[in-house]
DNA sequence: TCTATCATGTAACCAGTTACATGATTTT
DNA sequence: AAAATCATGTAACTGGTTACATGATAGA
């Protein structure tokens, strides 16, 4: 079971995370998040960025160091880390790398109804998927060669490679799937066709 | 890019989708999910329930039916589905067959913040995410078998054949990164160390 | 019969997103 | 120099979660 932690959106993981490094204003984490890819990983929007560093100082994880001004730009607050934040840090982080969490990515969410459409239409819609996940893949796999080109250690795009290995599995499974119902003798597709009034197969099943 | 609903909530996905079996009130919709063991695949919380029937009525998806009252208890109101209901459930279901969303999974976010912990612990993390992974899978394993086993149909439990298709891939993926680090001669251990101010490498590396 | 748990709904709180605001640069 | 875009922050809105409330049934 996670832990409840006081500040619970992942954004606040990468912003403990860069002020390891140094002190920085809000806006030069954001900046320092995009530039380095972060936004993929870790939902990220301008006015959430806010509030965790909020939520983050209130908890006495991080501390507003000074306050600076140049030419007549908005106040900009620079914000450290302390020790409790350097502690949050690595006991979330190693919550997270230790423990797989239960989520609920759409994709499984439409399977666990999925038999409210009938199976022709359904072997066509996952065709087209199999064709977003193989341009998906591409351009991952495009991220990846042209980051270590620029010579980047690949440690810092392990996960992009975990994604690709996500995408292939589910294309494996979207494969096998099709074939489960399409299958010229054993295939789901008739009795399915008779939830939706279509007509009748050869044999009986149940239905939950 | 996926469409913006008018209810955005998949638990919505699941209300729609029963209410074309039978008009229901709010309390039975929740027993319903229950029992189907959808809470496993759509994040479902009592409060958040009663808020998606209201939106999903306010956007005309749905219509109060009747409001009975059975002895003493609060009354009940039965919602059926209406024939833009319907539609949305259709459309809705299809583009989230055809259509892979970007997703935050946690283990994604770890991974791209995972250089800040020292690589000598992050083996002994991954290998305890191993052993989990493993109990996971056989806690599904043993769902669908005894599902199965009481004459469910598997195509009610394909979303669970996608789990553990899931896992099975982040399983290897794990193990191949554990050997990453820890290879004796291209290990990534050596230099990782030295992010930490432990013992230098050989030769020096790039990073981001 | 007392207590616990179930059945059913509402309301208050909080986090996250979108929209707004405004000075500074750059482009045309 | 007008228009567009960037840099930076705040505020309002909205959706989701937690907590509260209360009658009914079942277990001890």
């Amino acid at each position: 079971m996670a832990k409840k932690r006081k500040v619970g959106n992942l954004l606040a993981l990468a912003v403990l995370s860069y002020l390891t490094r140094a002190p920085m204003h809000p806006y030069e984490l954001s900046r320092t998040l995009r530039d380095n890819d972060d936004v993929r990983s870790i939902r990220f929007n301008h006015g959430s960025l806010y509030m965790v560093v909020q939520q983050l100082a209130k908890a006495g994880f991080i501390v507003e160091q000074e306050t600076t001004r140049a030419g007549q730009r908005p106040e900009r607050t620079v914000y450290a880390l302390t020790d409790a934040g350097r502690h949050e840090l690595r006991d979330w982080l190693r919550e997270l790398v230790e423990e797989p969490q239960h989520e609920y990515p759409h994709f499984v969410a439409a399977l666990s109804l999925i038999a409210a459409i009938p199976p022709s239409e359904v072997v066509v819609l996952l065709g087209h998927r199999l064709g977003r996940l193989a341009e998906l893949r591409a351009e991952i796999r495009d991220l990846i060669d042209t980051t270590i080109a620029k010579d980047v250690h690949p440690l810092f795009l392990i996960e992009e490679e975990y994604r690709l290995a996500l995408l292939d599995a589910e294309s494996t499974f979207v494969e096998q799937f099709i074939k489960k119902i399409t299958h010229p003798k054993t295939g789901w597709g008739p009795l399915w066709a008779t939830f939706h009034g279509e007509p009748a197969p050869a044999e009986e099943r149940k239905q939950s």
